[in-house]
DNA sequence: TGATCATATCATAAAAATATAAATTGAAAA
DNA sequence: TTTTCAATTTATATTTTTATGATATGATCA
């Protein structure tokens, strides 16, 4: 068998078994308006109403959309008084928008 | 303003306008036997009855998704005499799947 | 040139994702 | 304790995704 790469070999022997999760993980974070949140949020914790502010995205779609992030773990929140502030939870969410920015943005 | 890192800078003005660009090709991966068919051809290109055989994913299903991966510019193929030889043809799919490596299977 | 093999396309049904409007929760201020 | 406000939940319609079976293409071999 040709080996081409050390890091090659692993990912294609390991990532299979979890392919279910790691394509959930992906899911979660390949929608337009969940890459504007998780942008927003990659500079700093954000309440729910600066979100909709800053995203442009209607109140009840921004609920579901973070519920939809909180449950794959891509964000968490806590409260604070009568507002609740959202943050990154996950670290591989800030490693697959460098991906993007290196591919999508940073092409001169 | 309060500047954490350049990079978060950077990722956070410029990929918002490419978000549209952006989610379609990270949905375009998003799927678990997509993922499947990603790992198979990061060892090395692959014909279609090979790839079908390697991941079980039935004919139909596999060109509708190899067709899916071309579309977004993931694969492309050649043909070689009656077989289509796919590859990968962008570079950011093995680094998004790489991402998901370090984050699912290398957890110890 | 007619049969065969690899693969794609078409047609369809079922499941999941998304957006929107209306109703609900629950903490805090009056 | 009633009102208010931030955010969520529910209900619903639309669109998109996915799987499957049947048919079609198109290159090659006999």
């Amino acid at each position: 068998m040709k080996c081409k790469d050390a890091l090659v070999m692993e990912l294609t022997d390991a990532l299979p078994p979890r392919a279910d999760e790691a394509a959930a993980f992906l899911k979660s974070l390949a929608n337009p308006h969940r890459l504007l949140i998780l942008c927003a949020l990659a500079q700093g914790e954000r309440n729910v109403s600066t979100l909709i502010e800053e995203t442009g995205v209607a109140p009840t779609s921004m609920s579901q959309h973070l519920s939809k992030l909180k449950d794959e773990g891509v964000v968490d929140f806590r409260r604070d008084h009568r507002t609740l502030t959202y943050f990154i939870a996950h670290p591989a969410a800030v490693e697959i928008m460098t991906v993007l920015y290196a591919h999508f943005c940073a092409k001169d």
